[in-house]
DNA sequence: CGGTTTCTTGAACGAGGTCAAGTTGTGTGG
DNA sequence: CCACACAACTTGACCTCGTTCAAGAAACCG
């Protein structure tokens, strides 16, 4: 196995599985955790809470991963607004482009961990070796799986629906379920699901009335009836 | 080169273009064909109109590559609404999944070709031809930047952006400029847009009025103005 | 603590949805 | 070739949900 993914395959992903999954099963258990030495081609780098990684139109001589923190991809509209596609938390891939320059902003949402890797080293290591193609085929695989889901999401009607859809989204990426530990701003959550922030906290709020969650503090939600929102979500 | 990706690359895509391509350009121009017999492989099929060409749940074995006519990938919703993911045209791959099932189904928006690809057949050439998961790569990588621009086209506000953003899209795609033929119906437009047919329908009355376009059909629209419809797009 | 950011809540407004006709277009059979 | 039927599209009137604008409360941080 080659090197310069072996940091990439540290949640189970070893090429040789890659391979196996390539177009077939890319639902790799993303909880495992091996050990690993950092190659040459990788760099690990802190970020504070705000702070932009790339930014849009950057030369994309990147990609990272998500060591710890949380990371919004997002696009920022001439009229001031701003579109969060994605949210990334430890584990995560992101930053792989099509095209030469990076098509979003990424920045973290709060003090973070990321690491970074080197496009040109990939691509070299892609050439020998298959099975690094398809580890990173499986990737993108997820990327775009996660991208039609929002789609989906933000096509679908009403702000109920869509907070619940996010609420369902966060406890499945968290650690623990029936606490989720919301790192973003309500301002974070409305661009990303195509909202203002005062119905997000609206709609909150109604959930907490309903029974359906309860708020300890701002970005701490109890999911205490999960079964409403599926419902909701359906 | 492998003969199983011979159609696939019918535009310009020979593997070894792809494997340069791979994680730094994909912008191969999609209009340069060559001559190619057809691998065992694949087949070509026609679907009429309306028809089905795989329904979500249904055993992911193949992905498809548009000959003629036009593809919609679309979700059906328990209350009855369906959401449109995408519209596939001529040259256009899609039904790559990550897992085992599709996601989404696919339906014949007008009598068209497709051509199937085996899955597993192109996963048994992967293995061997790292220049194959490179060029299926790029195809994904493809798929990928248009699900994201989705995105942030149903995030953005207003109505008129979206269809404005939705004529670009379709005249970047078709033969000519300033006239485009739209295949789908108002119905289709507005589930992917998220918007109702009614609210689409007014939309273009509005831009017709404004001198924006023309509609000498309901379905055939001549742009008279490409750079208002941009300015809103922004 | 005091200052600042984030979050919540209220009231009025408006874009888009809903419901309901009409109109245009298209294909089919007399 | 026309008449009829059916589907697609347009338009209008009303209503709803989410936005906007504005104020106040809560949480965070030096």
């Amino acid at each position: 196995m080659p090197t310069s993914l072996a940091v990439l395959a540290d949640n189970g992903f070893a090429a040789a599985q890659a391979a196996t999954a390539f177009l077939s099963r890319t639902s790799a258990p993303a909880d495992r955790f091996e050990p690993h030495s950092a190659p040459r081609s990788s760099t690990i780098m802190p970020f504070i809470a705000g702070s932009e990684i790339y930014a849009e139109g950057d030369q994309a001589v990147s990609f990272y991963k998500v060591v710890s923190g949380v990371v919004r991809s997002c696009k920022f509209l001439s009229d001031g607004r701003r579109q969060i596609d994605a949210f990334y938390v430890a584990g995560d891939v992101f930053g792989f482009e099509a095209g030469l320059q990076h098509g979003l902003s990424a920045e973290a949402v709060n003090d973070c961990k990321i690491i970074s890797f080197s496009r040109r080293s990939l691509e070299a290591g892609v050439a020998k070796d298959a099975g690094m193609a398809q580890e990173m085929f499986s990737y993108v695989m997820r990327s775009l799986e996660r991208s039609r889901a929002h789609s989906l999401l933000l096509g679908r009607g009403n702000a109920a629906q869509k907070l619940a859809s996010f609420l369902l989204e966060m406890t499945s990426r968290a650690p623990a379920d029936e606490v989720i530990d919301l790192v973003m701003t309500r301002q974070d959550i409305a661009d990303y699901l195509g909202l203002t922030m005062e119905t997000v906290s609206r709609t909150l709020s109604q959930f907490e009335r309903d029974g359906v969650i309860a708020l300890s503090l701002a970005r701490r939600v109890h999911l205490k009836n999960p079964t409403a929102l599926r419902n909701l979500d359906s």
